[in-house]
RNA sequence: CGGGAUGUAGCGCAGUUUGGUUUAGCGCGCAGCGUUCGGGACGCUGAGGCCGGGGGUUCAAAUCCCCCCAUCCCGACCA
């Protein structure tokens, strides 16, 4: 992609309206614009990333056996009543009318649509065990919306409701849930840590919560350095005000660390099957009811989140997991007609060789296009200067580190296919 | 929903205390021309504002008063 011809429309000072981090850089690198409070337009470079992330996400919840669906963002409002969500959910829930003044409103979640498909297509242990997901957005009307994407009105989510005959059956399913949640935090590359957490309005009987570990999140949580214990500090039992307390499993001191809820996974039993009717018929030839388990990690959040364990004072670090692209190629001079030559030469190679490139072949000041790359945060970056003109050789640069090498011409697809071997350059869009 | 703050050009801000020399300014960005050209370079020229909205007070309001709206932060709550 040349730069010229896309659209990256980047900020040269902080927004006023942001207070941390991920949200300034988002606004900065050209990622996404604010519409209202807690609503973003998603511009192409943020939405080139939230490709990255759904698509990690897709396929490791493939790999875990879930099966993708779609459901309706408008929902009427008769299945909320039968689980009592409608008034229970209170104004978080986006109402309206529909013009013969029946009430639906805008899913903030989608336990009530699956439990119904459930009900209606579910009838025999032969059915089961399912575990079905989307990839769609919410809408919670929040109380206070907040940093951005990390709380917002509208936002993306991955959700899956798995369908069981027993405890046992879910276990397992939630088990492999949790597995596919570890390995998609490790694939992204970030810090993280599992708790053990309260069940709040969704309901049900156990579930664990996934933090991204980062300075200026929301979320308390204690660990134990000792036997890798960690909960909510919710459910951590030690007092909430003063020191962290002392570990349940080995008694050694816990201690506090702050993070932000990526992801959220509930064994809900049959809360749900029990409103909606959701039966089915077991081996024993008795009506029971379907056993369920919902699982959701947030799209969008997870952008903001990985931004804001990965950045440093001149922008954005992206992991080349998610990277709206894995090279930045500048050319210093783009009026230069002899290093635009050298520029579309190197970019032909690149894209050749299968790696997605961005390619600055603007008229500025070269100045400007390292700002911006490092503003935007590409992990690798080929700088095509006089030098190239003089030796033939390309400058590469690592964001991450700052660490500096020469490349010829000719070693250009030696050091991609290392990189890709290393798997440190594929996107997943690629795989 | 309680507490606090802020709304002036696309972005960042000054001007509001003490109403009138301000025709409403500065920096960045944007457009044109020229010089630069490996870390947001320089010069000249130019476009861009119902000072968040409405209502008052006054000879006169960005500035004082009332109401509304929007945005942000803290709290309670929540993925």
């Amino acid at each position: 992609m040349k730069f010229s011809e896309f659209f990256i429309p980047t900020l040269k000072e902080e927004p006023g309206e942001a207070e941390i981090s991920s949200h300034a850089l988002s606004l900065r690198a050209g990622l996404i614009r604010k519409i209202a409070s807690g609503i973003y337009s998603f511009l192409p470079l943020g939405l080139r990333v939230l490709r990255k992330i759904e698509e990690i996400v897709r396929q490791e919840m493939d790999n875990a056996g879930a099966i993708e669906l779609f459901l309706p963002v408008l929902q009427p409002s008769d299945l909320w009543e039968k689980s009592g969500r409608w008034k229970e959910y209170g104004p978080e829930m986006f109402r309206l009318k529909d013009r013969n003044k029946r009430d639906f409103c805008l899913g903030p979640t989608h336990e009530e649509l699956i439990t119904y498909l459930a009900y209606l297509d579910l009838k025999s242990y032969k059915d089961l065990p399912v575990n079905l997901y989307q990839i769609q957005v919410k809408f919670r009307d929040e109380m206070r919306p907040r940093y951005g994407l990390l709380r917002a009105r509208e936002f993306i989510m991955k959700d899956s409701y798995s369908f069981c005959r027993n405890d046992d059956s879910l276990d397992i399913i939630y088990k492999k849930m949790y597995n596919a949640y570890c390995r998609i935090l490790e694939r992204i590359g970030l810090r993280y840590r599992v708790v053990e957490a309260d069940t709040g309005l969704i309901g049900g009987s156990s579930s664990h919560e996934f933090i991204i570990l980062a300075e200026n999140g929301e979320d308390k949580l204690v660990f134990c350095p000792e036997c890798g214990y960690s909960a909510n500090l919710e459910v951590s039992g030690s007092s909430p005000g003063g020191g962290s307390g002392s570990c349940v499993n080995c008694g050694k001191n816990l201690k506090t660390e702050k993070g932000i809820e990526i992801g959220h996974i509930f064994k809900l039993g049959s809360k749900y099957s029990d409103r909606l009717d959701a039966r089915f018929v077991d081996v024993d030839g008795k009506q029971k009811p379907l056993i369920m388990g919902c699982y959701g990690i947030g799209i969008t959040r997870m952008l903001a989140a990985a931004i804001e364990q990965m950045h440093d004072s001149k922008g954005i670090v992206w992991p080349v997991s998610i990277a709206p692209f894995a090279v930045n190629l500048i050319v210093t001079t783009g009026k230069n007609e002899e290093f635009l030559k050298a520029g579309d030469l190197v970019y032909r190679i690149l894209t050749g060789l299968d790696v997605e490139v961005l390619y600055d072949d603007r008229e500025v000041n070269a100045g400007i296009k390292f700002k911006d790359s490092d503003l935007i945060g590409i992990p690798i970056r080929f700088i095509l200067g006089r030098k190239f003109l003089d030796n033939k050789l390309i400058d590469v640069e690592y964001r991450k580190d700052g660490k500096k090498m020469e490349l010829s011409l000719d070693s250009i697809p030696g050091f991609i296919k290392k990189l890709n071997t290393a798997n440190n350059l594929k996107s997943p869009l690629n795989e």
